[in-house]
DNA sequence: CGCGTTTGACCAGCGC
DNA sequence: GCGCTGGTCAAACGCG
């Protein structure tokens, strides 16, 4: 139940050939539920069909959205066929694409309801640094694998607007199994 | 003593 | 060039 939807989320995600990456078997931690929701209701566990992708917004699109993290799921919505089962097969060109002009990116971010900010994914965090960000009343956690040599990073921040809600965003992929 | 956090300084990108 | 903003660095500090 925890992360079922999650698991789906990733799976179909892969299975598209979409190029999207989260820490792995970030789903099967126990301890990710034990820490954040477990006096929540089943209902609210996880809100991961907030799940999104967060990438470079068109030039053109800059400027008139206030909330980044919006930003990067309009994006989403309006580049592809996305929807919560993609197809994924012109996104997949998409991204052929991208990979020419620039260096991949691979960040993928998500909401869920959590009581504490920094989940248990499975990974050891280092916080690097801390900031306060416009148009939020939260200051922005960032993080960075603690084993050596491993490039992931991590945001965190609560929600501005719904401050049940924590916001992170991975960013980079594992080079090494979970510190489990 | 080693490791992680805190926090102000610094830097780069961007818009004006 | 200047100011704003987000991201990172690194010295100081705290804790086990």
């Amino acid at each position: 139940m925890l992360s079922s939807f999650f698991r789906h989320y990733y799976h179909s995600e892969m299975a598209a050939g979409n190029n999207y990456r989260v820490p792995s078997d970030f789903h099967e931690r126990d301890q990710f539920a034990e820490h954040s929701i477990l006096e929540l209701p089943a209902d609210q566990y996880l809100m991961f069909d907030d799940c999104w992708v967060e990438e470079d917004p068109p030039s053109d699109a800059s400027g008139s959205v206030q909330n980044p993290v919006y930003q990067a799921n309009e994006v989403v919505e309006s580049g592809g066929s996305r929807s919560s089962h993609p197809d994924g097969s012109s996104r997949t060109r998409e991204r052929e694409n991208d990979n020419e002009r620039r260096e991949v990116r691979e960040r993928v971010a998500f909401r869920t309801i959590s009581e504490v900010e920094v989940l248990d994914d499975g990974f050891k965090w280092r916080k690097y640094g801390k900031k306060m960000v416009k148009n939020s009343a939260n200051p922005r956690n960032y993080y960075r694998c603690s084993v050596d040599g491993c490039p992931v990073k991590k945001r965190v921040e609560r929600d501005n607007e719904d401050p049940r809600c924590v916001i992170t965003t991975y960013e980079g992929v594992h080079n090494h199994q979970s510190s489990f």
